[in-house]
RNA sequence: GGGCGAUUAGCUCAAUGGUAGAGCGCCUGCCUUACAAGCAGGAUGUUACUGGUUCGAGUCCAGUAUUGCCCA
């Protein structure tokens, strides 16, 4: 086999392999959906966004935690289309054209509808892929061969049928009632695009004279322009205040007109005066009082929203101008009394950002009680649609209860026109509320029908208005697969399986689509609706554009990478449902959080650069898995390790636990994969034994490949750019890791109690480095260590591993001790004295240092001269007389007798020159290792050994001297302190009978362990303590 | 006013009722042949408050405070 290595540059181009596989999986065709192919169904309809749309955070989070289901259940087998759109967003489209017309100095009814519509169309066409295109920067996983618009040609035959039906059945209708009336687009809108606003307004009182007696009653209001409207004034019939005013009537000024008095329950004695005026035709609840009390409804307002003929001598003001005029007039009349502040909720319009005006006018309305009912009835029986989380199937269930007629007529032209044709000649020629109309498919069968009833000479005009794009939007699920047709797709993918979406529109949509899909197919669309949080930006603000905090997913992008942003978002969620917050910068567009996710994939980055340098140019495949016998210890845990964690993540997935999941990931790429297993295989990597280094490139290669699969539905671009890599499949091999198989766990290869061994492999390495850290001593260093344990097994795992630990807490001699025989289990190799003496000589030749550092060297040689058992002979340090002369022969006398004369002295210093020595050439650190081994007995003894445990090990290194004991004293009184704490603590739990009667066994046996160790601790750190004085 | 959330380390957030963890930031030491976008180690908490249930409460219950969202 020629070996080719693959070679990948130390960072992560996020772009370039971004573009390269967007493209890749588009031109291939990868997430093409295919109804005649097995498996078990798996679909998702997007939530449309609006065509004059661009990407905000909230696409960009939602569409990450739907492709991240979309991959999954695809790599898992089932028949998955993930179903691509835009609505056509009536309201905001025609907003942005009239824009551009008014530029141009023209209207639309200039132009005409034709050619407005012409407009449209080709803006649409021009503009309308933006946000398309964003999401395809996403990575998103759909099927773009099926991407719908909700004013094509299939979804516009849905509506037609949708709503003819719904007219046969009476459950459309056309009436003239209060609507929410948006001035700016002069058209009615849902109470979807109404968004109310808190404003610091003013209550103004006003004062109504009384006809049949004298005085007045005063009124309060937060819109003074509407009292032109007024046909009532009314209170409390409980008011002791007021209710024998009820049936006189009083002189509405301004307008001189005459109106009564009237008692009504709703009335709140507590607000203002505890007396209000009614204007039926601008407000709801007075359009309420109004129809109880049979009192008149008088429209004061244009539908630009200037007063009209029935606002007097205001008619033409508009509203605002009408308000301030009318307060001056009050104020001449001697009739304005207190002008208070108030804060009220004025309702605005979410496109015009123009207050909304309640307007009575003829729309059309659907029934919406046999459309809710059964709907309801799906959910507190079948518990259908399933909400994740729970709590808001409730939210969705209030707003059914509620539900109101839904105004669905839009006085705009960008839409569904709706299909009623009136026989204007029944009427002069023009269309009035009482024009009689025709309900049908096509102006043809308009006209058919109207023959029939009007005769031939009838004139037809069509109904000028179109639809609300939530009825479209309504329709969305099983239209884009096909219907009113039985299509294959509809046959297949119909209902959905699950409908990812924020809270926020729980009732405008989802319950729009479960109430016509339970009519129109009898089934509800979706079996779960997933519902996630808001991005809030750095602040916890909801990003909004009135606010203008929204953070541009696209900056982040750039920066970062798509992955890198997906993984922060679907990382970010905890609980269903729950609110993120998005870190950011906006001096500097920079965002730590993304950023840490970006680091994350350079790591995996990394940690595949160095699989793929150590696979000797194989793929996965060509290696193949490991012989199972073979295996070694770290071998048989990373891969319990990768099912365990494969296990866990599809447990998670297949609860909507993707954040969890996103955890789990990092954690085992990082820290198992990364921190460990790599680090306990480069010995074998490196090493001469080829049956090992065999199995260690099979294990890596395994796990590395299993792992991209595992996280490609969170990181679809990088995870797909290191698996082309690494299984050698170029772009023209048409393999994708997005159709891969996602791995299964094996549960033959899971082992707990091996997972747990390791972990105490694992805390001897961090005990022992830990102890290092507080010791000082530099990283580059050997050092021994003595480990000691009274459990057999424990004495067991840590033979086995005891290569990993050496290795990794950079160990070179380590004894592992039974304390009751005192077997000593020696490993390591020992340096023979020559090779340090020419060590050191070798040194010394090339760094003149100084004298301080010169005269330890110097000390070490007269140390190991008093060892002459162990050492060579003194011609042997040839440079000992450059050191008398530099040292000076006398200091050099008077330290030998001081220091070297007793046995325990020498003992210590040999500690100190050891931890010098390799200080000063810890650059080569393996040649200049300790001379002797420190019997145990001195260890034992010696005031400096540094002492910690894990588990019930103790770990012991001895120390050379060069610590600062004050610190470690200190450091040892805390830890000793927390300690004791702890074993107070337990000890109180335990002698408390009761917690040892009722609570389970286990929790007692795990307190017993616990405070075992807590004691065994506590011994060591006291030990530790006296010795150090 | 009604409903639903939230309040845990400096920040962002975790923790089937068993005695609090992670990332970022911070401190110390390291350019150790995959990665300085890195490695090793470290410090940091009256779990908002007050009661209650329980052998045991961050977790369950009640109330209070603060805060966010939805509805009116």
């Amino acid at each position: 086999m020629t070996a080719t290595i693959p070679n990948l540059p130390s960072q992560y181009d996020s772009a370039a392999s971004e573009a390269k596989w967007q493209k890749f999986w588009e031109e291939n065709q990868v997430f093409k959906a295919d109804p005649n192919a097995p498996g078990e169904p798996y679909c998702v309809v997007i939530p449309p966004p609006n065509v004059t749309g661009s990407l905000h955070m909230g696409h960009a989070f939602e569409t990450a935690l739907i492709d991240a289901l979309v991959r999954y259940h695809r790599m898992c087998g089932y028949n998955t289309l993930w179903l691509p759109g835009t609505d056509h967003a009536s309201i905001a489209v025609q907003t942005i054209l009239e824009k551009q017309l008014k530029a141009e100095g023209k209207t639309r009814q200039e132009l005409g509808r034709e050619a407005f519509l012409d407009r449209a169309w080709k803006w649409k066409a021009e503009s309308g892929g933006t946000i398309v295109n964003q999401l395809r920067r996403l990575g998103v996983s759909v099927d773009w061969s099926r991407e719908r618009f909700t004013m094509d040609e299939g979804l516009s035959k849905a509506v037609l049928e949708a709503f003819i039906k719904l007219y046969d059945e009476n459950l459309i209708y056309r009436g003239n009632y209060l609507v929410n009336w948006c001035p700016a687009s002069q058209s009615a809108v849902s109470d979807l695009e109404v968004e109310n606003q808190e404003v610091n307004g003013h209550l103004w009182h006003f004062r109504y004279p009384l006809v049949q007696s004298d005085g007045y009653v005063e009124v309060a209001t937060t819109r003074p322009e509407t009292m032109l409207g007024d046909t009532a004034v009314a209170v409390n019939p409980k008011d002791d205040r007021y209710k024998h005013l009820i049936g006189q009537t009083v002189l509405l000024p301004l307008m001189e007109r005459e109106i009564p008095i009237i008692g009504d329950e709703f009335v709140d004695p507590a607000f203002g005066t505890g007396c209000v005026k009614v204007t039926p035709a601008h407000d709801l609840n007075d359009f309420e009082m109004g129809k109880r009390n049979n009192l008149k409804f008088i429209n004061i307002l244009n539908k630009d929203g200037t007063i009209n003929e029935n606002g007097g001598e205001f008619q033409g003001q508009d509203r605002f101008v009408a308000r301030k005029n009318v307060i001056k007039r009050l104020e001449e009349e001697g009739l304005l009394g207190e002008i208070e502040d108030y804060k009220h909720t004025v309702p605005y319009s979410d496109r015009g950002r123009v207050p909304i005006e309640p307007l009575l006018s003829t729309q059309w309305f659907v029934k919406i009680k046999p459309l809710s009912e059964p709907a309801l009835a799906d959910l507190d029986q079948k518990h259908s649609p399933d909400f994740v989380p729970d709590r808001w199937g409730k939210v969705y269930r209030d707003w059914l209860v509620n539900l109101k007629d839904w105004c669905i007529s839009r006085q705009l032209w960008w839409g569904h026109q709706i299909p009623a044709w009136y026989a204007v000649s029944e009427t002069g020629g023009v269309l009035t509320d009482t024009t009689p109309f025709m309900v049908a498919r096509s102006e043809a069968e308009a006209r058919e029908k109207a023959i029939a009833l009007f005769g031939e000479n009838v004139q037809l005009e069509q109904d000028p208005d179109v639809l609300d794009t939530w009825f479209s939007a309504g329709l969305w699920p099983f239209s884009t697969l096909g219907w009113p047709d039985k299509t294959p797709d509809f046959k297949r993918y119909y209902p959905t399986a699950t409908l990812v979406t924020g809270f926020d529109i729980i009732f405008f949509w989802v319950a729009r689509m479960t109430m016509m899909a339970k009519h129109f197919t009898g089934e509800m669309p979706f079996k779960t609706v997933y519902i996630h949080g808001l991005v809030r930006d750095e602040n916890n603000k909801k990003m909004s554009k009135s606010s203008n905090n929204g953070i541009d997913p696209l900056i982040l992008i750039d920066k970062y990478g798509t992955d890198a942003l997906r993984y922060t978002l679907v990382r970010e969620v905890t609980g269903a449902g729950q609110d993120i917050r998005l870190e950011y910068n906006r001096k500097t567009d920079e965002s730590v959080s993304v950023e840490a996710s970006r680091n994350f994939t350079n790591k995996l980055w990394n940690a595949s650069r160095f699989v793929l340098m150590n696979l000797d140019g194989k793929t996965p495949e060509q290696l193949g898995f490991p012989d199972k016998s073979k295996l070694e210890l770290s071998d048989r845990w990373i891969l319990s390790r990768f099912h365990q964690v494969t296990q866990q993540i599809r447990d998670q997935v297949d609860h909507y636990g993707l954040g969890e999941s996103a955890k789990l990931l990092y954690e085992f790429i990082w820290g198992d994969f990364c921190d460990w297993y790599i680090e306990l295989v480069k010995p074998r990597l490196q090493g001469n034994d080829t049956a090992s280094r065999q199995v260690a490139q099979q294990t890596l290669a395994y796990v590395l490949e299993e792992t991209l699969k595992l996280l490609h539905p969170f990181m679809p671009h990088i995870t797909e750019e290191i698996w082309h890599t690494v299984t050698q499949n170029d772009e023209n091999s048409g393999k994708t890791l997005a159709l891969q198989t996602y791995p299964v766990p094996d549960s033959t290869l899971i082992n707990p109690d091996l997972e747990q061994q390791f972990e105490l492999l694992i805390g001897t390495i961090r005990t022992i480095r830990n102890l290092r850290a507080e010791a000082d001593i530099k990283p580059g260093v050997k050092i021994q260590a003595i480990l000691q344990t009274e459990s057999e097994q424990e004495e067991h795992i840590l033979k086995s591993g005891q290569p990993y630990i050496q290795d990794l807490a950079k160990v070179k001699t380590l004894r592992i001790n039974h304390p009751q025989t005192q077997s000593i289990l020696e490993s390591a190799e020992n340096l023979s004295e020559a090779d340090l003496l020419s060590s050191i000589a070798t040194f010394l030749s090339k760094h003149q240092r100084v004298l301080l550092t010169i005269g330890f060297i110097l000390l070490t040689l007269i140390v190991l001269k008093a060892c002459a058992g162990v050492l060579g002979a003194v011609h042997e340090i040839p440079l000992l007389p450059t050191f008398l002369e530099l040292v000076g022969i006398g200091y050099t006398t008077r330290f030998t007798q001081q220091k070297l004369w007793k046995v325990d002295d020498r003992q210590q210093l040999f500690d100190q020159i050891e931890q010098f020595k390799t200080e000063v050439v810890g650059s080569r650190p393996d040649d200049l290792e300790p001379v002797f081994d420190v019997p145990p007995s001195v260890i034992e003894d010696s005031a400096q050994t540094i002492v910690g445990v894990v588990g019930t090990v103790r770990v012991a290194i001895p120390l050379a001297g060069l610590i600062d004991l004050v610190a470690l004293k200190a450091k040892t009184e805390k830890d000793l302190k927390k300690v004791e704490a702890e074993i107070q603590s337990l000890s109180g739990r335990l002698s408390n009978a009761k917690f040892v009667d009722k609570a389970p066994a286990d929790v007692v046996q795990t307190a017993r362990d616990a405070l075992a160790e807590a004691e065994k601790q506590a011994e060591i750190l006291q030990t530790r303590l006296d010795r150090l004085g």
